[in-house]
DNA sequence: GCGACAG
DNA sequence: ATCTTGTCGC
């Protein structure tokens, strides 16, 4: 699949916030996916030694949720993990398993944050850019931002705020479990991300895309083997 | 200075 | 992210 070269991937955590910073500006906070046929999960997952990663792109019928294509890369991580500036860390894995998948996504969801991040520019929003395709953060946890606890029943949901902004949504994605930080990647309004979120759920606390590349990132594989 | 902090 | 078994709760 085609990518965007937007930037050099060495930069410094100084150059990498001014980057985001920049980006933010060009991230479109509105959108809708009109019929989609395919929705992509992508997750990486990074060996103990924090030296060698695997990136999982999965790409599902989007009404059968069924796997139909899927591409994985793994290569060595350079960048350390510093909140805020993940995506130098993942993405470059990522952008080299997208250019060996077969199917484009009409959606894509990504575990991480969108734009509920500190200059708008989460990862989710980073590879929207580059990949120039829709894109949603779906984050398992916090990194800004301050809400209220959801309903405990599945569909429960929250607004997450900044400020006086509204920068995602807190949504129970199944009865009593912890809920998502779900937030505008690029090209999707914030409604509509919710909607496919629980529309992908399956019984889970992961929607199934992100579900379906967390196990093929291979993490925590070995427990299911044995 | 102190605490928070996606994965 | 990763280290890791049993265990508390719906």
């Amino acid at each position: 699949m085609e990518i965007v070269p937007l930037h050099p991937w060495n930069l410094t955590p100084a150059q990498a916030r001014e980057l985001q910073t920049r980006l933010a500006t060009r991230i479109q906070l509105t959108g809708t996916v009109r019929n989609p046929s395919s929705i992509a999960g992508i997750d990486v997952s990074v060996s103990r030694s924090s030296r060698k990663g695997r990136a999982a792109i999965t790409v599902l019928d989007y009404s059968s949720l069924k796997l139909i294509d899927n591409a994985i890369y793994e290569g060595e991580i350079s960048f350390p993990y510093i909140p805020g500036l993940l995506s130098f860390r993942e993405a470059p894995l990522i952008i080299e398993a997208w250019k060996k998948l077969n199917v484009r996504p009409d959606v894509i969801m990504m575990d991480g944050q969108g734009i509920a991040h500190p200059r708008r520019c989460g990862i989710a929003s980073h590879l929207g850019l580059m990949l120039d395709v829709p894109t949603i953060g779906c984050a398992k946890s916090r990194l800004i931002g301050i809400a209220a606890d959801p309903a405990k029943k599945a569909g429960g949901i929250t607004p997450l705020v900044d400020g006086d902004e509204i920068i995602g949504a807190v949504v129970r994605t199944k009865d009593g479990v912890k809920p998502l930080y779900i937030s505008i990647g690029h090209k999707i309004a914030i409604e509509h991300c919710i909607e496919i979120v629980l529309n992908c759920c399956r019984g889970y606390r992961l929607p199934e895309p992100v579900r379906m590349a967390h196990m093929a990132a291979g993490a925590t594989a070995l427990h299911y083997i044995k």
